[in-house]
DNA sequence: CAGTGGTCTAGACCACGTG
DNA sequence: ACGTGGTCTAGACCACTGC
């Protein structure tokens, strides 16, 4: 990433932070894998232990690492449990993390639109990895939603003969990135027949909109997903 | 609130951070207010700077204060600006924060009916302060919207005579009542008549649906305020 | 028991804003 | 020049985990 130069004017503890994201960006560090204990990367980049600490403390903040008092800090591995806990804002009426089923999902690769390109912040001309999907809850279909991803980091991703319902830890464990951050615009729109055949509804009845932005370690956009949920009873959870 | 006592495991900067929240709950510091500084709050608790950072560090986290190398630490100051860059998060299609006005507002004192008690968490037969009021932008009507205020909180807001547009900076100002943290719950629904005159629109069109539950220093719900909003290309952004 | 993260101290120097 | 928050150090002890 950025070489250390003699006009690096950050703090101590933020250059040592960024070296630590480097190893994870980079794979070096796997994730779930135990890293080195404060006092080793205290000695490893000459910096006191307090100064580690700030460094770690910080990634822990961002959620890249885990720490656990008597075990040590481990980089975060993106479960199916943990990404839906992590990234998936829907719950049910009673107040539980609904838990959604994946089906008919369907990849392909195409030249990215219009909508697509400026999104991903790609070239034009770039390739997309698009993918549409119907969940399921009981049962019962209740959202339908499209993804579009930059073909050149997931290059064989449309080959993969079964997609599974959670996609971000694949896209931790077989393509080496780690998203971290989103942004979900929400808005109201009236289900098309398309939508409305796709969830059993009539068309014009008021879906939830969600159109995501998930940005990986370097800040860059890694995908788009617009998602039309027919909640019913259940509600999308904005904390503060 | 809770008394020192023998039995308190908390590390210690956090029974200093406890010591600074009451302060700023009861009002010994008001809004905008400088707070010593760090070397005063560890020579007071007979503390350590470094503790006495930490804890302070804690409250700017929570966004109970603000911090300002070579100024001081200031309790935050919920002004309209403040509040709406704060808590308002709708946004034009062109990534602008939208700056609402607010009209009709009408306020009223009742019996809370069973989900206003609910909500608010409030014993039976307690009374509420009920606003309900229009939001426009650029002069044409996008939101209605219906508020729940424990009575007992706020005895004489109903008399107010003109309520502000943003009404947070109200709460703090005076009534003292600081709110530090939202859980927004978003659906959508179908325009009801009533709701679609009031917007100028064809009833059964699709609205974005906000429940919002607003909390107080000592984790009370203080506001229970639903807002039905015809976004066009507006939409409301959720991160992380 | 050894090793880890979590807390706490005492002191130093730096960067910034104000008078 | 002074006082503020921001960084950094070196060392101590505690609480928890796993052998």
């Amino acid at each position: 990433m950025s070489p250390p130069d003699s006009t690096d004017v950050r703090p101590l503890y933020a250059k040592v932070r960024g070296e630590l994201v480097e190893r994870i960006r980079s794979g070096v560090w796997k994730p779930g894998q135990l890293i080195p204990s404060e006092f080793e990367i205290a000695a490893e980049f000459g910096v006191s232990q307090g100064t580690a600490r700030k460094a770690i403390s910080a990634l822990a903040a961002e959620r890249l690492v885990m720490r656990q008092q008597g075990r040590g800090t481990f980089v975060v591995e993106h479960t199916p449990a943990h990404v839906l806990f992590r990234f998936f804002n829907m719950f049910d009426a009673d107040g539980e993390l609904i838990t959604p089923d994946s089906v008919d999902a369907s990849a392909t690769v195409a030249r990215a639109n219009a909508s697509e390109a400026a999104a991903l912040r790609l070239d034009a001309g770039a390739d997309v990895v698009r993918i549409a999907r119907v969940r399921t809850r009981r049962g019962s279909p209740f959202i339908r939603e499209s993804i579009a991803l930059p073909h050149q980091l997931f290059p064989d991703l449309a080959q993969t003969p079964k997609l599974p319902n959670t996609l971000y830890d694949l896209f931790q464990k077989s393509y080496g990135i780690l998203l971290v951050r989103t942004e979900d615009r929400l808005s109201a729109a009236a289900a098309d027949p398309d939508t409305a055949a796709a969830l059993g509804l009539a068309a014009g009845a008021p879906l939830l909109r969600i159109e995501r932005l998930a940005f990986g370690l370097d800040a860059r956009p890694i995908e788009w997903r617009v998602s039309l949920c027919h909640l019913r009873a259940a509600y999308y959870l904005a904390r503060s």
